[in-house]
RNA sequence: GGGCCGUUAGCUCAGCGGUAGAGCAGCGGACUUUUAAUCCGUUGGCCGCGGGUUCAAUCCCCGCACGGCCCA
């Protein structure tokens, strides 16, 4: 603990209280009420009809602002829900309780009760009749008025922003809403909740690098899972049909305004259902969302305005890379044309690539950033898509979709593949790539395949990205400003 | 990993070769209806860390740490 000279003051404060026999951190303290609920109810009502009430309403929370008189004071006390003046006067107080508050410094938590006026300004205010200090705060609070701005600080310290900026609050519980709502949506449509490995003997069910751990009594290597996928697929070849997951991901790679290493995301499986089908389900979750929060079905984002009234457009990737990547249907066709395309167009590959995975590289370098209004991304290529259900019409593309809005990618979703034999051709692909040098590529598992072979009903499945969806929902421009606790590097002191 | 930017009092920020300033918070005083209360007085700094240049470095140069934005 560092020793300046606002952290001495407040302990000889503390001994100073502490003499007076002040218990410093009591935990009897009951608030009645909460700031919002008597702004709500008495907000409208007049001095007069605030001094017919016989009713007592106390309060606590954190101190947040003292205007004092001497013999009088105005104070805030802030609570979960809001901010509300309270009049303490040493006339009305207790000669004990007085002297308490004028030992109380800005930060304390506090509890007040007495009755309701208004003042001259005809504010809402709480009446003092008892004011209790309820825990001690000796560490000076970030400035009134501009709050707390230094963004690490923020984030090493997310108490302070939140005591800080309401904002930021509202934000976080904005998220809380988001996520209740989307529970919501599922369970009317039937899903069943669950929750499956976090620690998995293989990291599958996406391509990206995972977090390695190990277990001591099983001296067995574990990873972080990057993906529920090939668990919840095997509950649904169980016999479950319909499930979600939200919870987080494991992903060991950078950091960016868009890349947090875990994060939370939604993926749900319904079986009977094909890829199509859960186009119109998300236009639909995302419009139930939008409606709750917002009233309407467009908000702004980082000063564009999206508007997701369905339904949105579907794109193919082919088209996508003609009409705004600018290829040629030649280019596209022809594979070293492609590769020089994809050069030009700055793309990090390798001429040993799929032409699948060279068309993908274009489109993540020249497409996806112009996605803004939600667009459905259609025909993927097998290359790319280890675990979709191939096209009925086209071997080569499978029955896959990606949501991109404001150029990110904010789902990803395919009918399932369950052809177990298929299933270890795709493998044995990925298996090439991983030889051939890319260590992202799916891992072989046999137990999965192993599944498949008992059989999984034709169904279709989709992540949804929650911290992006949320982002967007918030107006948030980072993906830390929607995670309470961004990874950030450790500070050695 | 690369580029650019930032790091000065508890917080928000000035200062940019001559050993540091404001506002808020704090402390002392006045004040019983304030709204960033007001008025008077006042404390507080390894100027991120380590080197270098210089008579002299918060300031210029190099390195490091942490963070931000952009790019990969």
């Amino acid at each position: 603990m560092e020793d300046n000279d606002l952290l001495k003051v407040r302990l000889e404060k503390i001994a100073a209280l502490k003499a007076a026999g002040t218990d410093l951190y009591p935990n009897d303290a009951k608030p009645q009420n909460t700031t919002d609920r008597i702004l709500q109810e008495y907000g409208g009502m007049d001095s007069d009809g605030l001094a017919k009430l016989t009713q007592k309403f106390s309060l606590a929370g954190r101190l947040m602002a003292i205007r004092s008189f001497g013999k009088a004071a105005f104070v805030k006390i802030q609570d979960r829900k809001g901010q509300l003046q309270c009049y303490i006067a040493k006339n009305i107080l207790s000669e004990q309780d007085f002297s308490i508050f004028k030992k109380l410094d800005i930060g304390d938590i506090i509890y007040v009760s007495g009755k309701l006026f208004r003042t001259k300004t005809n504010e809402l205010t709480l009446e003092a009749e008892s004011v209790r200090l309820t825990a001690k705060s000796i560490r000076p609070l970030p400035e009134k008025w501009h709050g707390l701005t230094d963004i690490e600080t923020r984030y090493r310290q997310r108490h302070l922003d939140l005591i800080s900026n309401p904002a930021v609050k509202e934000i976080f519980i904005r998220r809380s809403l988001i996520i209740r709502l989307i529970r919501q949506f599922m369970d009317r449509h039937d899903f069943l909740e669950v929750e499956t490995p976090m620690m998995q003997p293989k990291a599958g069910g996406a391509v990206a690098r995972p977090f390695k751990t190990h277990h001591n009594a099983l001296d067995q290597d574990l990873y972080l899972r990057i993906a529920p996928e090939l668990y919840l697929k095997r509950l649904v070849t169980g016999g479950l049909e319909r499930v979600y997951e939200i919870n987080r991901n494991f992903r060991n790679e950078g950091i960016s305004t868009f890349h947090n290493p875990e994060f939370t995301m939604m993926e749900f499986y319904a079986s009977y259902a094909t890829y199509e089908d859960l186009m119109s389900f998300t236009e639909e979750l995302f419009a139930f969302i939008a409606r709750e929060i917002f009233g309407k079905l467009a908000f702004t984002y980082q000063g564009t305005e999206i508007d997701l009234t369905p339904p949105w457009r579907r794109l193919a990737v082919k088209d996508a890379l003609v009409e705004i990547a600018g290829m040629t249907p030649d280019e596209m066709a022809d594979p070293a044309k492609a590769i020089d395309f994809a050069r030009n167009a700055g793309c990090d590959i390798k001429e040993t690539d799929p032409p699948g995975k060279i068309l993908m590289a274009i489109f993540d370098e020249r497409v996806e950033k112009k996605l803004i209004q939600p667009t459905f991304v259609t025909h993927y290529p097998v290359a790319v898509s280890p675990l979709s259900r191939r096209s009925n019409t086209d071997p080569d593309l499978v029955d896959r979709f990606e949501l991109y809005i404001s150029g990110r990618e904010i789902a990803n979703a395919f009918s399932e593949l369950n052809d177990p034999a298929d299933q270890r051709e795709r493998f044995a692909a990925q298996l090439k790539e991983r030889e051939a040098g890319d260590d992202e590529a799916h891992e072989m598992d046999e137990d999965y395949i192993r599944t498949l072979e008992y059989g999984m009903p034709p169904t279709a499945g989709e992540g949804i990205g929650i911290d992006r969806l949320i982002m967007l929902l918030t107006d948030s421009a980072s993906i830390r400003d929607v995670i309470l606790f961004p990874l950030l590097r450790s500070r050695t002191e």
